[in-house]
Order: structure tokens, then C-alpha cells, then sequence
DNA sequence: AAAGTGAAAGATTGAACCGG
DNA sequence: CCGGTTCAATCTTTCACTTT
């Protein structure tokens, strides 16, 4: 069978590595008893899998050669930044998730909407938003290290489940893994469905990047999960610095989103 | 082009089940 | 009976695709 090289990816563009890869994995034989719905992410995870290592060593040599990302200050710097990017473009979105008295009186999505309890409506939806959107920024800021590659935003394609693949530590074999918010934040009937995602894959990791929510709601004895510290220590990134952020960032979101209270809207 | 539809993905909650 | 695990149901948004 024929393999890519790593040597090929690296100088192509987003959409041409893409590409390229779709070419390779569109040959590759899938065995017959993986679901069909994972027949994709299999053929590309076949396809990657063999450059993945040499991918993301050119990542590291070239990071180190530019002065590290890693290196304390322009971590912070670099999550910071993540950071505010977020917080600016939520902050932005908020009024377009404040629906009106009347659309809330002719089509209530839900209880609160129902009863006219503004506050309620508001923070309910504001907050859900946000736990919501924020599972992409911890995508995003694994990212920021070189130990890592993004399927999505490095390849341009989706492998099902996987949010980032990780050379732990820059060693040893690349990881595939699916990301979470918190320890208890699937729940039990999404589980066998990453369990089958994750199992797809030689070396796979489940992880919540916060050791909040109690405990896992997520158990298998094939696939190892790690949380906060642990997880980012495979990334390269420090815990600490991360909490650090996120805490000004979330606060920063809530006290725009108390002054849009007091300020009403101006009206268009 | 605009509007509607449905699947996918993320989060949350409540309840059942099971071994000690 | 308790704690941990697993199931089931629901809510919300986004995005691709279809229909109008």
C-alpha cells in the first residue's frame, strides 16, 4: 500500500493537504466489522497515522527554531490571547441571543420563555451558550503547542471524535483523543459512542480538560482518560497558567454581560 | 435566494442498576 | 443503604442539504 509522507503535507497548503489526504485514505480497505458510520474516519486515521510522528517533530524542531511557544511567557501570551479572542467574539454575539418579549409570548423554547422570567431566560441561555462554545476553545489552545495537531484546523478534514492528536511530552507514539469540558460531562448513553470512536484508533486518550464536575461519567478498560494537569502536561501547556485565563475570561464575559443588563440595547 | 429540515455534537439532569 | 456506574431523556446550536 502506498503511505504519504510527511514531507509531502508539510509544505502544502490547508486545502491541498486535505486533499491529498482524501486521495490516500480513499484506498484504504476498511475491515468489515467497524460501523460504516466510522468507515471515514478510519480509512483517514489509517492514512495519517504513519506521518503523524514526523509531522509533528517538524512542528517542534520548528517551534524550538523560532523561539518555543511553550516557554513560559509566550504560553501565557498565547493562551491569553485565545482567551480574549473568545471573550470578545462571545461578548459580541450576546444580544443576538436576547430574544424578544413577543417571540418569547408566540413560540416559548422553553419554561422560562414561557413564564416571561427574563432573568432566567437570559442567563439559561447565556450560560448555555457558553458551556457550549467554550468546548471548542480547549481544542483551540491544545493547539497553541507544537506537540499537537488539530485533524480540523491542521488537515482540513474531521476525523469523527477526535479533537487533537497529541505526541506526548513531544515523545513516544502520537495519541489520538477526544476532548471534554469536565469529567462528568458525557453522560452515559454518548459514551459507548466514544468508546467506539476511540477505540478506532492504536493509542487513544479520553480527556476533560478541568477536574471539575465531580466524578467520570466516562469508564472503559481499553481507553485510559486523564484530566486538568495530567492532560495538559501531555500537551506541553501548564494547568495553572490555563485556570488563570479562563477565570479572567469567563469573568470578563459575565460582567459584559451584567452591563448589558443595566444598559439596555440601542435600538437599530 | 430564502426558508425549512434533519443530523450531529455538546451539555445537563434524573433514574435504574449493581455490588458491598 | 450507599456509592459508583450505566441508561434514558431532553435541551440547544450549528451546518449541510432540500424545498420553495
Amino acid at each position: 500500500m502506498q503511505i504519504v509522507k510527511a514531507t509531502q503535507l508539510i509544505p502544502l497548503s490547508i486545502a491541498a493537504r486535505s486533499q491529498l489526504i482524501e486521495e490516500y485514505a480513499s484506498l484504504v480497505t476498511v475491515p468489515t466489522d467497524i460501523n460504516s458510520e466510522l468507515h471515514r474516519a478510519y480509512q483517514i486515521s489509517a492514512t495519517l497515522t504513519p506521518v503523524l510522528s514526523d509531522f509533528i517533530q517538524h512542528q517542534i524542531q520548528k517551534d524550538i527554531s523560532q523561539g518555543s511557544v511553550l516557554e513560559r511567557n509566550r504560553q501565557s501570551t498565547a493562551i491569553a490571547t485565545e482567551c480574549e479572542q473568545f471573550a470578545n467574539r462571545f461578548i459580541d454575539s450576546m444580544p443576538t441571543l436576547v430574544r424578544s418579549p413577543a417571540e418569547m409570548e408566540s413560540s416559548p423554547r422553553n419554561l422560562y420563555e414561557m413564564c416571561g422570567a427574563a432573568v432566567f431566560v437570559e442567563s439559561n441561555s447565556i450560560s448555555r451558550n457558553l458551556s457550549t462554545t467554550m468546548g471548542d476553545l480547549w481544542e483551540i489552545i491544545a493547539n497553541i503547542s507544537p506537540y499537537t495537531v488539530s485533524p480540523e484546523r491542521d488537515f482540513g478534514l474531521k476525523i469523527t471524535g477526535i479533537d487533537s492528536i497529541i505526541l506526548c511530552g513531544g515523545k513516544g507514539e502520537p495519541v489520538f483523543a477526544q476532548i471534554k469540558t469536565q469529567r462528568n460531562t458525557l453522560t452515559g448513553s454518548q459514551a459507548p459512542r466514544s468508546k467506539r470512536e476511540l477505540e478506532l484508533h492504536q493509542h487513544r486518550i479520553f480527556a476533560a480538560a478541568f477536574c471539575t464536575g465531580g466524578g467520570w461519567t466516562f469508564s472503559s478498560t481499553s481507553i485510559p482518560r486523564v484530566c486538568g494537569a495530567e492532560f495538559w502536561t501531555m500537551v506541553g501547556l501548564e494547568y495553572e497558567l490555563l485556570k488563570f485565563h479562563v477565570k479572567q475570561m469567563i469573568l470578563k464575559i459575565q460582567s459584559a454581560y451584567v452591563s448589558l443588563q443595566q444598559e439596555p440595547p440601542i435600538l437599530k
